[in-house]
DNA sequence: GGCTATTTTAAACAGTTGTTTGAATTTGAC
DNA sequence: GTCAAATTCAAACAACTGTTTAAAATAGCC
């Protein structure tokens, strides 16, 4: 294992549970076992690094996502935004096998970015990643095309904030959910109970 | 104005702006223009000075919201969810006559704490301000009796998430639905937005 | 005015942060 | 084996963190 990777690898963990700012060089690398200036050599710096792990992930899913989506605006005309939101269930799922804990890992990553850092990781998404939000805008005005373009940027962004905050915050629910409820439920079973709840938010009725 | 209130003023506004981790004394001491001891010896503190920043406002807004929740299950037998999620609005717009920008300032608030911080938060709201909670869930029980307490519990965690990320991020939305729609829209408009979109959610067909 | 208690102040504390340095080591090509 | 490039390493850097100290200033009461 090189040294690049076991700084990615202890580096997205640790960021993941602490946040960006929560986390410092040290602990990641004393975590990896590699040397402190082990980062700043392969990296530069901190905020490269970051960029980094994000990338990695990034660079996984958004092919993925694109043709999800892609596929389903061709398929068909009128999509449903239950359909819609299913097209991103397989391409985050499949970070599981990319990398061990990698679905949960990696929204935990976006709702600490979204947060922390004053809307760098916003801009960094919009930038290196458009074709997903293309994509992603295009099939939602499908299924529902009454929306206006200013209420569905709305309504995008809490779906982005309803997503992104509950798994930033999903290790802490699971556990309320196991002791309240003697429920054992997974990334998976998150997902699954958070579709049905933005695809109704999402199609509500526009009150002018 | 008391040096006490000086830097509660000061420090709402930059833990709101930069986060609770991201904000240092010396920052909130120069801001409010006392000096950097004052913060220890006054709060004790920086952790006693978030709770304070937080006190402040929830002392303001749980007896509004509590009653007003409380006068909408004696009222109605069968409140509708919208009746519910709108029975916010007036205890959150009336921080904005107790502070300037107090909604926007609060809502910013609640969104750093719950993923700064890891979940300290989250503990003290839900043991020092727990009538607000019970009264919630029992409006919406009222509204919605065919969701499980399972399936509540998921939603209104979603619902949180959709509120306290849009608001953590409302000033830049705001930005941008400027720039790119021409619409001005302060937080009262993106609360009326957002109040649709969450009553739907938690409003979804289940399925089992 | 005198005296005590409260508050403010500048300075220093010990610890952590990201980053840089220059020497030591390892690597890979010839 | 030789040499140059890439990598690792311990050490130090300056800047910043929250907190404490003890002296100075202020306030309020008799």
């Amino acid at each position: 294992m090189s040294t690049k990777n076991k700084i990615l690898d202890a580096a997205e963990v640790l960021f993941a549970d602490k946040g960006f700012n929560g986390t410092s060089l040290r602990e990641i690398t004393s975590q990896a076992e590699v040397n402190l200036a082990a980062v700043n050599y392969h990296f530069g710096s901190k905020k490269e690094l970051i960029k980094a792990v994000m990338s990695r992930y990034m660079n996984e899913l958004a092919p993925r996502l694109e043709s999800a989506l892609g596929a389903l605006c061709t398929e068909q005309a009128k999509p449903s935004l239950i359909e819609v939101f299913s097209a991103f269930i397989e391409p985050l799922l499949h970070l599981n096998s990319f990398k061990d804990n990698g679905t949960s890992t990696f929204l935990q990553l976006l709702g600490r970015g979204y947060t922390d850092s004053q809307g760098f990781l916003r801009w960094f998404l919009t930038t290196q990643y458009p074709g997903v939000f293309t994509n992603f805008t295009e099939a939602v005005h499908k299924a529902y095309p009454e929306l206006s373009a200013e209420e569905m940027f709305w309504r995008l962004h809490f779906t982005m904030g309803t997503i992104v905050f509950t798994m930033s915050s999903s290790d802490a629910l699971i556990d309320i959910a196991l002791n309240d409820f003697d429920r054992q439920v997974d990334i998976a079973g998150v997902i699954r109970q958070v579709i049905p709840y933005v695809a109704a938010g999402v199609a509500a009725p526009i009150i002018r």
